[in-house]
DNA sequence: CATTACCCGAGCAAAACAATCGGCTATTTG
DNA sequence: CAAATAGCCGATTGTTTTGCTCGGGTAATG
């Protein structure tokens, strides 16, 4: 698993997504706006989503994604491997013999494990939580009407070209030890 | 922080020369043989550890690295830290107001949570405890003779260049939810 | 003073990232 | 039916990061 801005992206689009489904489908153009994210690259990373079963697409007017199960059935790590795919593994994919000799890389089992207990953990968040956690943090939603098909409005501001240096799970080293 | 390969080829690297350091400084040429990581790539990481003040050098012959403090108090997010760099933080680099109006991303506070939660875990790992693992998992660290400088000798199998496509903390999705 | 081995910067190919563009299909609504 | 909505999809693009090479240093050993 990596942790790149891309699945960041991803579970910042899946919370927003899921802290606003309950008004029916959710428009990817909504969640561009919102989250200052470009359309084109939600629509690729909502692909893999579906692909990966985490949501579920309406086509047409009054359409967008909805998840394709509970909330708190979705974990952060779904969400990460689904966008980030598959790749290979520990730089001697899959081999046993990467050196040629028995000395066999330990980076195979070294890595395996730190990853399988990296897993376990972003596993252990669902995504349930962090929308109870934005809610907890005053975020309101806007009721927005009932009825199908009501939105259109609104002037759209330009959509701003970002154009991030990027980075991720990015912090300073502020927690070093002292 | 990110996770990617190079985090993944640091700490492979600091678990070589924790295994090793007891015998005095360890090579960069000796782990890069090793781990099959190219010198000059661990050159560079190096000098970032180094200057995170993880590792201490020593030049001229029987020279290399060794740690700059006990294997158990240095953590892997150190590592990844310390080779990872700075870089800016949550898209919306210290704005409180990314969306110009009250809305303010809510991945500020997201992505910080989490984050911060990331690196209480891999905080929690200490590099001892990697060593350790490998140790048990029945890797045997060859003996050299004590006294400094006595390597040199061994014909130096051609640096093969792997170029491996890269990933890292890859996974097939395996745990999916059912 | 030659060897070892760290040090350092410039540069480079390939990959990944983030976004754009253009066209398509399914669905709703008038 | 036609128009609008909104998902779908692939090709392409510019930038950044990755992983590595090259070429030259400097400090320590013998």
């Amino acid at each position: 698993m990596r942790l790149t801005t891309k699945g960041r992206f991803a579970v910042t689009a899946m919370i927003d997504l899921g802290l606003r489904q309950s008004n029916g489908p959710v428009t990817l153009a909504a969640i561009s706006q919102r989250q200052q994210i470009s359309l084109s690259y939600l629509e690729q990373l909502f692909g893999k989503l579906r692909r990966h079963e985490l949501v579920e697409s309406t086509r047409g007017p009054g359409g967008g994604y909805t998840l394709a199960r509970k909330a708190s059935d979705i974990t952060v790590a779904d969400i990460i491997v689904s966008v980030d795919e598959p790749i290979d593994a520990t730089h001697c994919a899959g081999k046993e013999n990467c050196l040629g000799e028995g000395a066999r890389c330990m980076t195979h089992d070294l890595w395996a494990s730190l990853n399988v207990r990296m897993v376990e953990f972003l596993d252990s968040v669902s995504l349930q939580k962090l929308v109870d956690d934005q809610l907890a943090k005053g975020l309101q939603v806007e009721d927005k009407p009932m009825i199908k098909r009501a939105i259109s409005a609104m002037p759209v501001s330009k959509p701003i070209r970002l154009n991030v240096p990027n980075s991720v799970f990015a912090l300073g080293n502020s927690f070093a030890k002292s």
